[in-house]
DNA sequence: GTCTATAATTAGATAGAC
DNA sequence: GTCTATCTAATTATAGAC
């Protein structure tokens, strides 16, 4: 079939285009925002003309969803293989091991914080999108996890969701302000043993406990 | 002196031009970052023709740098009028009524923590200067305070930095997030019982230490 | 102190050649 | 699938009348 390798051809740097499109658009959206960031602005990152963003995402608003559902997508895999290789009977394990998933992975991708961030700085379509599609969906598994633990007296008692949030912006939200933490506090997030350290310290406030014997 | 009546209306009227200005950028810096806002929506927000803004702060840079002053300001006064009433030999009042006011203050003027959001996604001059003349001052002075508390063991040990960071996006990170987590945890954070009891989560994970009694 | 008019630049999106 | 050219609208900033 003579035709049907220059099409394979075409599919794949159309592929390549999209993953530099897409990864040129998380950097710009998760620093200028969805109204600061300019799509000509993405198209030079990324290294393309600007109207292929027209062609391969039909617009800004398009684009950014790709690139949202890009993030969490990976943010997933990483946390479902992470937790596979934890025991199902020791939840105070399997929170440690969620925290040190996210503070590692937000690290390596601060994006996965920025972009929410930005989106709920005020009401927008895509904030609602992000809550319907992405955030809800995690907020509501982990937080059953999270009621077990406070059960168990290893969480602090008080509202699960609140204790959720706390958590949440201790590790994504704090890797997400590294550049100005790094300014003022002379702090520098970007070792490995300042990532540990911080999922240790966020393991040490909201999960003290130790897990009760089991009989 | 017929003169200096007249003089002193236009005087008061340019004051009035400016806090209107300055409030309106305050949102709208807050909403949409540096580059997403427009002068021209500053200008409307405010209800003044938007060449009065290079009249009265010359350009968009002179403008966010007031806008960050006005907030900072007005912080360090509630911070400075609620510190005066605790008792300087009780470190752990104090924390608490630190954390107190920054829950509070936080609510009511969210920008607080929002524009630093904005220029810590990534390396600015704006973030710079925020760092020099407001973030640095303010960190020096507290994380003396955590120091001084984590020798008594009233908070947990480790880096002073790492926890003062952590207690911030606690509080100010997480109302920042207000819009988002109403929607994804359903937790409204608007009502004078959730930010007490935001509060009381805050000081329970990160001074849960008894002050040790004094001989 | 206020306003209109406008210069110069940059934005998102499209049309059509290749 | 890629590119040039271009349209329309919106941007920051300034000049100058009132």
């Amino acid at each position: 079939m003579s035709e049907s390798k220059p099409a394979r051809k075409q599919q794949q740097r159309s592929i390549v285009t999209q993953l530099k499109l897409l990864d040129a658009a998380i950097d710009a959206f998760s620093e200028n925002g969805f109204k600061g960031t300019s799509t000509r602005d993405i198209a030079d990152r990324a290294g393309v003309h600007h109207p292929l963003i027209t062609y391969h995402f039909k617009n800004k608003e398009q684009l950014w969803r790709a690139a949202a559902d890009r993030i969490f997508r990976e943010f997933n895999i990483s946390l479902v293989k992470a937790m596979a290789e934890v025991p199902e009977i020791d939840p105070r394990a399997r929170a440690a091991t969620f925290i040190r998933t996210y503070v590692h992975f937000a690290h390596g991708q601060p994006a996965l914080h920025k972009i929410i961030l930005q989106e709920s700085s005020h009401p927008t379509s895509r904030l609602d999108w992000l809550i319907k599609n992405h955030l809800r969906p995690l907020f509501e598994e982990v937080v059953k996890s999270l009621k077990e633990l406070q059960a168990l007296g290893v969480a602090p008692p008080g509202d699960p969701a609140l204790l959720f949030n706390m958590i949440r912006v201790s590790a994504g939200g704090l890797l997400a302000l590294a550049v100005e933490i790094k300014g003022t506090s002379n702090l520098d997030l970007d070792s490995e043993a300042a990532l540990d350290e911080l999922s240790e310290m966020i393991i040490r406030c909201f999960l003290p406990g130790e897990m009760p014997a089991r009989h």
